[in-house]
DNA sequence: TTTCAAATGTTGACTAAGCAACAAAGGAGC
DNA sequence: GCTCCTTTGTTGCTTAGTCAACATTTGAAA
């Protein structure tokens, strides 16, 4: 059911799409400038021009924000390699490992402040991801996907925190070239 | 009084001025592309992801907005010169002249279809603000300024028109020189 | 001229956003 | 410890925006 969601927000109010990209886009921008702590639902809400009442209308606080923040702009990495049209392939699934090393490398080079404790708080929403998407891919499958699903999630993310942290960073391609059969094997019986 | 509608502006809803900013930018970006009878107030709202419905509430028609853009556009013009907060001396007579100038002509390149039925709409909004603008200017006047500054409005006004249909246009400079003399002789008892 | 589709204004019922005021919970500094 | 100030959620009431439906008007093609 992963294509869905864009079909869902199509069909909402104009006042709360404009809304909601009012506040993320002023997020986004403050993100980019001072630490996730830092940044206050005040804040947020005095650079979308939207009342702080609002705010707590469409997000129970700045932590859901945050989470809807990096689903939105992970979703769209996938999106931009129309990886969530299809289903799994070895091709797919190197495209998916590239993906998550590029997001969280911007991620940390993009934030201003991007501490072992932010990362904690994005990590689940990455994986989380991450799982749906390899679910989806392999929808058709008559064999439980539960387990592979899991295994290759946890893997793929830790090598991308891995990459993004290293002092040297190797080039992206050698990397990933290096990584993806260890991945791979877990889910060749889907190929 | 000239001065003031910054400051009834800063005071309204939000979303009342964040939707006159929507139907705005919407109608000039409409505006470079295609000649002002062809846009439809439908094409204004859609393109505002605003409801036709609320425009209405805004303005009473499509020609009533084009006069808040002209007004908005030039008065950005006027401002950016800091004419809006002076009086009248010779110095500040040549750099309205100039405004306008530049004003009308880059109406004349930036909108798609500027026709002569264009001008004429355009036309009262123009005078309207630049005898606004000299009356502020000789506000302090002992004697009745209505004369002088209904003759200097035309004059100006159609100095720039018609530099702003010359074929071959002269300097700017050259031609605001020129021209300056004509209209100051108006004013002189003023300065 | 007739016809038909598109654009214009207008309405009333519904939903979202703004606002001011509040209690409560930190957090920094004394 | 205490104080003072900021931030957090929450609430009831007001105002603005959305929507669908309607009657007109307009303009271009048949």
């Amino acid at each position: 059911m992963l294509p869905n969601p864009k079909e869902l927000e199509e069909k909402l109010d104009p006042r709360v799409k404009r809304t909601r990209n009012l506040i993320l886009t002023s997020f986004e921008s403050l993100l980019a400038e001072k630490g996730f702590e830092s940044i206050s639902v005040q804040d947020v809400t005095d650079k979308a021009l939207v009342n702080r009442a609002t705010f707590y209308a469409h997000f129970p606080d700045k932590y859901a924000l945050l989470d809807y923040s990096i689903q939105k702009m992970f979703m769209a990495e996938i999106e931009k390699r129309t990886l969530n049209v299809c289903s799994y392939s070895e091709d797919n699934l190197r495209n998916l490992i590239l993906a998550v090393v590029e997001f969280l490398s911007h991620v940390h080079t993009g934030c201003a402040q991007s501490h072992q404790q932010f990362e904690s708080l994005i990590e689940g929403t990455i994986k989380r991801q991450i799982f749906d998407l390899l679910s989806y891919w392999l929808r058709k499958s008559k064999v439980p996907t539960e387990i592979p699903a899991t295994v290759a999630t946890w893997a793929i993310y830790g090598l991308a925190s891995h990459y993004s942290h290293m002092k040297k960073r190797p080039a992206l391609e050698k990397f990933v070239d290096e990584a993806f059969p260890l991945v791979a094997v877990n889910l060749e019986q889907f190929a």
